[in-house]
DNA sequence: CACTTCATTCGATAATATTGAACGTCATTC
DNA sequence: GAATGACGTTCAATATTATCGAATGAAGTG
């Protein structure tokens, strides 16, 4: 696997951009340089490489830096390279339109849920979670559903990754955690009860293949308030048609 | 500017990843090195890197790699870095609804349109313009808008790139091009007739600022038979709607 | 079981990234 | 309006580092 040394000037081209991935504004080189603890003339040769090549921009009034759009295109290569992100999109935006409210979708990765799709709706307050946002899977709707249907011995092995109490009601005890993915397995949805953040709640229902494993997770989310407004059970049944509409859609 | 000679490894990386952009299959080791022309091992560590940092991932299967999610991270945070697409995304969804077709998304670099964002229609038939595609301006319904709309002196410059017959109606002569773009300006909007690419139209609106210049460009684009079968005084209504619609959200 | 094919590792080498210092430009201050 | 400072950019020297060809090892094929 990964043993060897990774290659320097790469990495740090990569970090670089990565410090553009929150609160993406302008950056200076000289900001740059201090978080990097790098030299001015390193990372503008790093910055005018990403630059020449359209993953960076200049802003010509004062010379600072930003991301380029030529991202955008990798960005949807690896959505298009998804089957999944493509089938279920449209679908996202029916709930989205429906409910009025954010929808997320995520698959699992390594012990983490990575969101993949996002929509929102005109009306909707924007849900701070970012596409390529990973997250651990015991404290979200979309992670609860993927340790409830991921193969028993998998789910135990990403438990044993560590839970902790990421807002008071996080489920961070294992015997809790089983019982509440039991739940899960009987509903077929998973409720996530501002366990990540408060105020926030999620309904979540989990998208199968033909074969019937998880591959990905779907929720609505929104302020706690106007969720609970809505039906669960209602809103469970829509999440969890929605999800084997995709399924079908998919066709794998 | 960019005169400083790129970092080699940092710009052969990001060849790496570019060879994904289209038809984004996993590649083999072997296969890029033969299509970068570099030897195994320069590939093997420029993309070890880059899969240890989750730009690619491998399949354990075959040991192939595919493009990561790290990416979508990236991908996402310049489109909210974008004030526009963050406004505009909504309003595009809406006209999607709507129409059952696919809206576009462009803003004008060096003499291109990029698209930056894009909505479909769960029935709408996928239009294979990716977000992050450069164009050029003259012969889509965006990029006419921005000649039409831009000051006429970047425009010339612009034209002065060089025009060229895309499909048999693209309007390739400085002359009609010029009576087209008098009758954009004076419309408020344009129609692409299979200038890009034969059987596929569209009617595009420009997007202004409050100060009156052009930012962007947004189009429905679809199959000639079903865009004709829209009232064009309609769906050109919709879109210069939109458009201003948009301007209005953005507060700028 | 030989024979390919390919990913990965290794070691030597030369090319290349890195660095601090220097330069030039712009804005601010006195 | 000269002087100062801040910052992006260039430069040349140096040592680190990326690169390459060859070697290894694993997986598959006849």
């Amino acid at each position: 696997m990964g043993k060897t040394k990774n290659i320097q000037s790469v990495e740090r081209a990569m970090q670089i951009l990565e410090l553009f991935e929150q609160g993406n504004q302008e950056k200076s080189v000289k900001e740059i340089a201090e978080y990097l603890d790098l030299s001015k003339s390193t990372v503008f040769g790093l910055i005018n490489t990403l630059n020449n090549l359209g993953y960076l921009q200049q802003n010509e009034e004062n010379a600072k830096y930003s991301l380029g759009t030529r991202i955008l295109a990798l960005g949807n290569a690896v959505s298009s390279a998804n089957l999944l992100a493509q089938k279920a999109h449209p679908h996202l935006q029916k709930l989205s339109f429906d409910y009025q409210e954010t929808c997320l979708l995520a698959v699992e990765e390594n012990g983490f849920v990575v969101y993949i799709d996002k929509t929102e709706s005109p009306g909707s307050i924007s849900i701070n979670t970012r596409i390529g946002t990973k997250k651990e899977l015991f404290c979200t709707g979309v992670g609860k559903c993927f340790l409830a249907f991921l193969p028993p011995q998998t789910a135990n092995n990403i438990i044993g990754l560590g839970l902790r109490k990421v807002t008071p009601n996080t489920i961070a005890t294992k015997a809790a955690l089983a019982e509440e993915l039991h739940t899960i397995h009987e509903n077929g949805y998973a409720v996530d009860r501002e366990e990540y953040e408060l105020g926030i709640s999620c309904v979540a229902a989990p998208i199968f293949n033909k074969q019937g494993d998880i591959i990905a997770s779907l929720s609505l989310t929104g302020p706690t308030g106007r969720i609970q407004s809505i039906p669960l059970s209602q809103l469970a049944a829509s999440l969890m048609q929605t999800a084997s509409a995709i399924t079908k859609d998919m066709d794998i």
